[in-house]
DNA sequence: TCTATCCACAACCATATGGTAGTGGATTAG
DNA sequence: CTAATCCACTACCATATGGTTGTGGATAGA
């Protein structure tokens, strides 16, 4: 795998629970602890989660006690965002096209006066 | 693996030779032979990631005589930019909360009259 | 101090994937 | 018809990952 970083961020974004930890600490920081319980996965799956999030650097993780603090960083999704946008103006375009194509088929059924089910 | 739709877009998208794909399909239709020439990977190599690409729905591949023409799918790429879109106003905040504590700094240099360097 | 809690580390297994090599079907060009 | 081209299919290997189990270190609370 020649992976690059934002190939790490799209990998580590890949699996659901890792999505889903995600959005969890959209409501702040928390503990590993807290990232276990709505999970129904063991602590040790949820360290390796968040040890994939660390590595793409979606994660940070602080040590307070015996405690471990994860902390999302907003610049890793907004290369996400990022990466997205650039395609933006090719959908919106095969959109409209894809609208265009619509209308004519609508056009024609009009003419057959049925469709092609 | 539990991985759900746009976990398989993800999941197709964080190899970086899948991502040139992408981006060489933004110009139109290709062929796989077409795809292969850019990438100095083997014929099999390529038909293997597109297979990726058509499983995750980000393109879809006609037939059309000897050749196989591959398809970019726009609605997979905006899925992706909705999702992140969803973190956009977590990413805002942050980003201004970085601002405050970046002034905070400065003006905690002036009057140290030096930094922490 | 003693115990429970939070967490990391290691070993282990199954599967998905990146990659190579070989082959053969189908179509096009000569 | 024959040869070259485009492509899919299979087998094979190495590695990364999802997941479990067991264990032990470190800290907090009694």
């Amino acid at each position: 795998m020649v992976v690059d970083r934002l190939g790490t961020t799209f990998a580590a974004l890949a699996d659901p629970t890792r999505r889903a930890m995600v959005k969890r600490l959209t409501r702040g920081p928390e503990s590993v602890h807290g990232l276990t319980e709505p999970f129904a996965l063991s602590q040790q799956m949820i360290s390796k989660h968040i040890a994939y999030l660390v590595r793409a650097r979606i994660v940070i993780k602080t040590k307070r006690g015996r405690e471990s603090v994860c902390t999302l960083r907003p610049e890793a999704i907004k290369a996400v965002s990022d990466w997205a946008g650039d395609y933006r103006r090719f959908w919106e375009e095969s959109f409209d096209k894809l609208d265009v194509v619509l209308k004519e088929m609508k056009k024609q059924e009009a003419k057959d006066g049925r469709t092609h089910n």
